[in-house]
DNA sequence: ACATAATATCATTGATTTATGTTATGTCAA
DNA sequence: TTGACATAACATAAATCAATGATATTATGT
């Protein structure tokens, strides 16, 4: 027999740490916001700084961390920079998220808890 | 015509303030290790402050938080509690990221930007 | 070659949030 | 009463975000 497709890694705390980091990238409005904007199709640099209207300097740093982590990706053209999104995959993540913030929003309004 | 079922929603602020604090739920080591531990099955409070050799403290106050997000549900059995993953949908969240980590994971160690 | 637009990067600072430790107390249920 | 857990009250260290402003990079227009 083959072995199975699991569909989760065991666990390991690495793995975890990556994860994490990785999670991190979406846990923060601003970065959230610039990929829900670009799941709309791709956008420069200075479309976000315009859209978002927040410091060209601001946007630029959140727009490399979102690079770093692989939620977009960006080409040149000409004196622009164009960024996509560099994963159907995020738009599935985004709303899976979305049925359980949905099932669930009032809960996380609310929380005074930790985190 | 129907209106087309859509994937993602329209954007707002408001919603993503809300995304952006669930995804924080996912955003720190411990409680992704706490989830990925119940995505292997139930188990009690007291297993999981074994299982990961934290204060009963600690985990008991990451697993209210991931509570309050809407990861986890409670239930009492004798003294227990045992906790389990509230929703089949959060194993396709982890499932989807690792897919995107995988491709991704060295860019991401590197990571020193913010965030 | 030069000026400039679009963007990235960097440094500094300060505010705020978060995670954690510690310790104590409260609550159920056996 | 004790075991299993939750909750609270601090204190503290660390991480994160952002404001600001300077500078670097790259491409374009002249």
């Amino acid at each position: 027999m083959h072995t199975r497709k699991a569909p989760i890694e065991p666990r390991d705390r690495l793995a975890d740490t990556l994860y994490a980091k990785f999670f991190s990238g979406l846990a923060d409005e601003t970065r959230l916001r610039i990929v829900r904007y670009l799941l709309e199709g791709p956008h420069t640099a200075g479309e976000i700084v315009t859209e978002l209207g927040m410091s060209q300097s601001r946007i630029s740093n959140q727009l490399s961390c979102l690079k770093w982590c692989g939620y977009v990706y960006a080409e040149r053209h000409g004196r622009n920079v164009m960024y996509r999104i560099a994963s159907p995959a995020i738009g599935e993540l985004l709303s899976t998220a979305q049925r359980l913030v949905a099932a669930n929003a009032c809960a996380i309004a609310e929380c005074t808890q930790l985190a």
